[in-house]
DNA sequence: CAAAAACAGTGACATATGCTACTTTACAGC
DNA sequence: GCTGTAAAGTAGCATATGTCACTGTTTTTG
């Protein structure tokens, strides 16, 4: 199971390499809003997600603001940084939904990277993807008002749900795009009025 | 004189792969405020600083706002990126000062990333450095006001200039934050209050 | 040196967002 | 169906930032 995964997802991985990842990490089981790392905790193993989707975020003072989501097939390249040097995790992953992952063990993480070119060229690939998305959050924020980063987001949250209609509260909106619950409430009113979203008792409908 | 450079600043890379750069690079002098990339061209090769200073930064509509510096030791890791891709470049990158280059080819550093794990590492590690950078932007901009920014940004560029007495226009400084100019002088003048900064002539003294 | 260009300063006003303090609504569990 | 709790809505005000229109100052250059 863990293998025809691997192939899947990575098909430019050797064989070799899928062996040993098959021998050395393990598979568990999470509830959905459960934690994988928590800020200040000491990370022991690169997760990767065979079903499911975690959000990857930060906090700055009182401030939580989202860095990225992990779906299907991704790693979670914060835990990368932490292959090099041994400090405390400086983010937060958390489980959206139920989900399964592959935890590789980091000291393994750290000789499959010496020994395996491909294992390194998936690393950067990765490394790769999340800077570009952490650039578009940034230039989102730089540049645009709430109203478009709103729509944005939930736009992206809507494709990776696979589904139009969000339950969400607007704290966990504020929470993510750095303001405060009641400018949520009131974007959202605006947003209703152009026809852009609709909010149906508690959940929200992407239009 | 590139490998005695090369061995000081990346005492890990192999021999072999010091002689394959030797080879293979060339060393190019730029003048201050000169183009190496421009939004939209192709990129040919990898720049690592020798002497001197490069900022780089992206637009977005006609917004441009920094991305980060790289200085003496440092490579422009967003140039790995068109690494894998063959696409025109979404970034600039200009040269802050006189300074002096070595380019690496793209097809020779796709070889090496695969050839030499001490390369990857490198790579690696600059990700990791400038993932870091772009976050405290990030952070930056959504959690603190222009003028705990501006002093941000005023810091450190004192530290990479090694310098405490900035050359350098409002109108700049507001385009590296995504802000106007008029703003800037107003904060400017505000943090002269404060005694955070003194304004002489053109020139900003940070205190 | 004089004129032009670039840069800086300023007041006035518009607006987006943050925040407080409250009321109202929805929904889960009994 | 009630009811308590969490979520949502709302009014009103404070503030930071954006923008306009203009003046003043410094630097460049012909």
């Amino acid at each position: 199971m863990k293998t025809s995964f691997l192939v899947d997802c990575f098909p430019n991985l050797e064989k070799e390499l899928v062996a040993e990842i098959e021998q050395y990490s393990s598979i568990k089981n999470f509830e959905a809003k459960e934690y994988i790392v928590k800020e200040g905790e000491f990370i022991r193993s690169l997760p990767i997600v065979l079903d499911g989707s975690i959000k990857v975020y930060s906090t700055e003072d009182t401030m939580q603001f989202l860095l990225y989501y992990i779906s299907s097939g991704a790693s979670c390249i914060y835990s990368f940084a932490h292959t090099f040097n041994n400090e405390p995790a400086e983010f937060s992953a958390i489980t959206e939904v139920k989900s399964t992952l592959m935890l590789l063990p980091l000291e393994r993480v750290r000789l499959w990277l010496k020994k395996y070119p491909s294992f390194a060229s998936m690393v950067l690939n990765d490394y790769q993807k999340h800077y570009t998305d952490l650039l578009h959050t940034t230039k989102q924020v730089i540049c645009y008002n709430l109203e478009d980063r709103l729509i944005d987001y939930l736009k992206t949250k809507a494709e990776i749900e696979k589904s139009t209609l969000l339950k969400i509260s607007h704290q966990e909106i504020a929470d993510n795009l750095g303001t405060s619950r009641e400018v949520i409430t009131r974007v959202l009113k605006k947003l209703g009025k152009n026809q852009k979203v609709e909010q149906m008792g508690r959940k929200i409908k992407v239009l």
